[in-house]
DNA sequence: GTGGGTGCAAACTATTTGCACGCAC
DNA sequence: GTGCGTGCAAATAGTTTGCACCCAC
């Protein structure tokens, strides 16, 4: 279970395990459900904070409409996502070149293509002169 | 103002305007406020319904991060986002090929790149025979 | 005239957070 | 032992929605 990340927790644990254990994209809440039969005790908030700093971290990946709840994938392997807009589910979609054609995402995925969104995140220049201002008095995440 | 939707009102040719008169992607609260100048009865749910029909309409774009407010855009011409992950503004990445490799981004922006999220969308297998059965009887929008 | 659109306010949903305690390091 | 992480519950932020009225077509 390599991660990088700081304390491994059972209760982090069991939510990058469940995660990692199915194919679909579940929401923090379906999570939740699925680690509550494993850690009784577990509350919806820990899973909250986990998933988020799982993300930070690049160990998942968030995914999603706006307004509706957030979906998690613990397959960060160069595959992409196409999402249903009626019904709203996440498919994955293995295809080698990023930007595909109708034609190609139809025939991998079935889907009737409508189009596609494209955001790239990064460090903008004006936080990254002062993430190395303060990068002396103390480790600047986030 | 050619939308192809259904009927113009005051409101919502107001808020096509106040957003395309920005280079900036204000959240859904930013152009109510601008909104509010010109129209001052206006309420926040008639921006809301309106950026969502806009947006379904493809006439604006629907960006940001989960959990935090909506952005809108109303360039919907071939160009791309970065948001930083730090502040959270975003910024227009005006390149041709979709995916570029980070000094073209860098070159272009300035932005420090970590990585890029891609997500298609359209109608699933499911949705789409349901609709076929049902554009008999109704129209089948959403 | 009619049905889509609006203003208002209340409701809702997803997510975050303060606090006291617990356990991984 | 220290401080990150947790459980709980309350709070918050963003967005949606029911209703009665309005106006673009």
């Amino acid at each position: 279970m390599e991660t990088g990340i700081q304390r491994m927790t059972s209760q982090r644990k069991a939510i990058l395990e469940k995660l990692r254990g199915v194919t679909s994209h579940p929401t923090a809440e379906k999570i939740y459900q699925m680690v509550k039969q494993e850690l009784p005790r577990i509350s919806l908030g820990t899973v909250y904070r986990n998933l988020e700093k799982l993300a930070q971290h690049g160990i998942v990946i968030k995914l999603g409409e706006h307004g509706k709840a957030a979906r998690f994938d613990a397959d960060t392997k160069n595959h992409f996502h196409i999402q249903c807009t009626l019904c709203g589910e996440i498919s994955d979609l293995r295809i080698n070149s990023p930007v595909s054609n109708e034609e190609v995402i139809h025939k991998v995925s079935g889907y009737k293509l409508q189009g596609y969104k494209l955001e790239y995140f990064g460090v903008c220049p004006g936080c990254n002169s002062k993430k190395l201002n303060n990068s002396k008095k103390e480790g600047g995440e986030q």
